[in-house]
DNA sequence: CAGTAGAGTGGGAGCGCTCCCATAGGTGAT
DNA sequence: ATCACCTATGGGAGCGCTCCCACTCTACTG
């Protein structure tokens, strides 16, 4: 099967070459714009290139090069919670931005049941990406393991542990959390609990961490029973909220590991008929568009994921620009924290 | 599970059929699941396969094949749009479930804005993908006349109008219209207005042709001050409402062209005093979750998204697999047109 | 029992690039 | 003038596959 077009083929990097009265090698190193190249020689070319319409040939230069100038964006959860959370397109936004700078293509993946895990595995073995993005990771993952193993560049959006081992950008969750209860405090709260996210989520657990460091600050003992688990859900926030209100009704400041979480503790807030912000403060994070829109709109910590996004993918051209093997580099310089920040609203 | 040793390259063909102790060929075949290999050798191969870890090089093969197994979903929008409507989310279930069958890779590609359609154009025709998938394109997008000038397969959601050119999977919005009107005048409602989507989207044209047939079947002369302009979004379904409320006051019914508008004009008659479903009966089109949230829950009519995902595919495929110029075949079979469905819920 | 089909197989000839070595010519120092 | 050493350039040798033709067997045919 001839498989290809009727009219005409592509013109190949020969043909160029030809047409311009110059060698194979010269018309490559224009396309790829090395500098070994006089500019009356570079002129010529380009306009060979512009007349034959000349677009190079991916898989050629994917099998003779060695690469394959993509990337992945990999999601190990179900698309729906893709798109339900703010998080990810604002961090696709960030990444997408940087990466128009660049020839590399992005590819985004879904890994969210073993089946799809299993094709990422197949994906990632035929090396059809030159480097990986990892966002919310658990700790127990095992893909940054054959990541490695397979020897392929990667960076990690958050960190699975305090001794995460791979090049990674996180924000600065103690500090966030730290900022938030320390705000909830200066308003005059006294009995500020916390709901809590996933705690197999490292970031989670620098925001317990941070809760708990600003209470102990302000030369109060921390109450056990004001830390209530959540999962990140909205439903995870009611339940935790409805919890938290038979645990201690006069709880007076809430302040939840995520917005998500907070619009499910404001609806049971309601249903209690307490007022935001008289009765109880609440205090989100992530500042998602759920914070804006809330009634009264939700005081929230900041992270600044499209910024984080830009910064994944500087790190990742960099890791892979530089292919020497990771295990024998440092991190150093490979592990960044963005700062959080507070956004104050009127339920606080 | 082929665990392979983490050091040296990726075994090659080559390998795998010294390995087995046959021809380049016979791998090959076996690779790609040809029939013309006795049982006992493709054993055999499959066996040195598992034992290397052999895994095919993409990159050689698209060289050798003039394929690239991957076909792109282009969507014309911003990525905001992209993640806040239920209906790409929807589609992309359908798509990537049906692909999952298959060896294709699916990318992701976003053409919001001109920097964005330049990149895509330079993508095209470096014939990156194999064939394109379109969703949610207006009538004057250059896009489709692209594709079929650089004879890159394609389909496309919904049509652009009556007379699409191109192989497509659309929904029945007439018939849609229809039943949802049909279903208002069965309550007994009499004035029954429509709020229609952008009627540059032959989807929200064909809504508003099931609209008048619907009123005029019935024996009564359609009203055009009930007929009001929408743009598929929320603050576009109050400004229709609200002047719909201007124009007639008496309105009892109204059949929106999307669930977003109908929240918008929820919203409107709720300020106005109108009671659901007893004052004013609603409808909306899509089934979206916003549909099952509101309150009262939406009578809406649902299409068969996810479905619709799944048919483009296998168009999609078939439009690959057969490579015979696209313009000497007829368009027969090659346009699909899927049922919609009213869901009744308490808004009628 | 030659004659004809297959079925099954091996391997040459590319696909269109990049990499790198060889070479030509230019420059300045000795 | 000689040498060393640049810069700019041409083109051979692959990269790892698929395609396809040639070949060998076997199993029928008449």
């Amino acid at each position: 099967m001839a498989a290809r077009g009727t009219h005409g083929r592509r013109p190949t990097l020969e043909e160029v070459a030809a047409r311009a009265g110059v060698g194979r090698g010269t018309v490559s190193r224009v396309i790829n714009g090395s500098p070994r190249v006089s500019d009356a020689t570079r002129a010529t070319v380009e306009a060979a290139v512009a007349e034959l319409g000349y677009v190079p040939n991916t898989a050629a230069r994917a099998l003779a090069a060695n690469r394959t100038d993509a990337i992945a964006l990999v999601v190990p959860e179900p698309e729906t919670r893709f798109f339900a959370e703010p998080y990810f397109s604002d961090m696709l936004r960030g990444v997408g931005a940087e990466l128009a700078e660049t020839e590399m293509q992005l590819l985004l993946i879904f890994a969210g049941n073993d089946r799809e895990r299993q094709r990422l595995a197949q994906y990632l073995a035929a090396h059809r990406v030159d480097g990986v993005l990892l966002v919310s990771v658990h700790a127990d993952d095992p893909l940054p393991d054959l990541l490695s193993q397979l020897e392929i560049p990667a960076v990690i959006s958050g960190r699975r542990s305090a001794a995460e081992t791979l090049p990674s950008v996180d924000s600065d969750n103690f500090a966030g959390a730290y900022s938030a209860v320390e705000h909830l405090l200066g308003r005059g709260r006294t009995r500020i609990a916390t709901i809590t996210g996933r705690l197999d989520v490292y970031g989670a657990q620098r925001r317990v961490d941070g809760y708990r460091a600003a209470v102990e600050a302000a030369g109060r003992e921390v109450d056990e029973r004001l830390i209530v688990p959540g999962d990140f859900t909205e439903e995870g926030g009611r339940r935790a909220m409805a919890e938290l209100l038979e645990r201690c009704p006069e709880v007076d400041a809430v302040f939840a590991g995520s917005d998500v979480m907070a619009a499910g503790a404001r609806q049971v807030l309601r249903e209690a008929g307490r007022r935001l912000p008289d009765d109880v403060a609440l205090v989100g994070y992530d500042d998602s568009a759920i914070a804006r829109h809330m009634d009264p709109p939700l005081t929230s910590v900041r992270q600044p994921i499209e910024e984080m996004g830009r910064a994944m993918i500087d790190l990742l051209l960099a890791e892979i620009a530089d292919r020497r093997p990771a295990a024998s580099r440092t991190l150093d310089g490979r592990q960044l924290v963005l700062p959080n920040e507070l956004v104050q609203r009127a339920s606080s």
